[in-house]
DNA sequence: TTAACATATGAACATCTGTTCATATGTTAT
DNA sequence: ATAACATATGAACAGATGTTCATATGTTAA
């Protein structure tokens, strides 16, 4: 029934734990959950995000507000558009990125209020 | 004015982009955005997190519960600890972790809805 | 077709991250 | 004080992550 944990059976409250482990998530969503939230966990992305919030943009000019090389933020933006966040089109010899969904300005303002306080 | 970036200015739409950087975050926000982002960026902390939710528990019950190590939880609550996600109390022998601030539901949520569709 | 521009991609690399193991600290009951 | 339990912490390690460099693909204009 238990397994080698060290504390007690009368220590660990058995039927919080129970009743606790009913509500939880499926493994697989925890898996998800965290990989979207990967993606705003480094400040290059979420540089990107918040201008796209703004207006759709090629690659060019990211790279130009960011300061960083056309290589770096490719890389990023290929993140981003894989795991959907982000969704592009071709016009000419830009490609233009754009948000894809609007969850995603939603997620990075709860967090933007947190940190403002 | 330029730097030695491939695209020619007229490329770069120069007055969008302008208008566009006058509206970015400073420096220090994106790191410290990304910084929470990446508290959430972790399937074992947001099962932790999904815990907490529900109740405050110890440090014994949560490792029950995700069946990890105490050590490993213990180090993963370390983490949230610094970063201000949770707080703590000691009850005899225990020390019972619970949310520090109502935000971080919200941003879990936030991220939640998306996966949901 | 060729040259020039715009973007993408693979490999390499350094750094960061999460877990494990061993050990330390702190609390309670005896 | 000592033993037993609960939690914390440091070092070590494997795996993930973000950037750079070199190169490839795709588009347009000449």
């Amino acid at each position: 029934m238990r397994d080698e944990m060290q504390c007690d059976v009368i220590e660990v409250h058995p039927q919080k734990v129970e009743k606790i482990r009913n509500h939880m998530l499926g493994q697989d969503q925890y898996h998800q959950l965290s990989e979207l939230f990967k993606m705003f966990g480094d400040p290059t992305r979420l540089k990107i995000l918040s201008l796209l919030f703004q207006e759709s943009l090629c690659v060019c000019d990211i790279a130009e507000l960011l300061h960083m090389t056309h290589s770096a933020v490719s890389h990023q933006l290929s993140v981003l558009r894989q795991n959907r966040i982000i969704k592009f089109t071709r016009v000419g010899k830009n490609v233009v990125y754009s948000l894809d969904d609007a969850h995603i300005q939603m997620i990075y303002n709860a967090g933007l209020e947190h940190i403002l306080e």
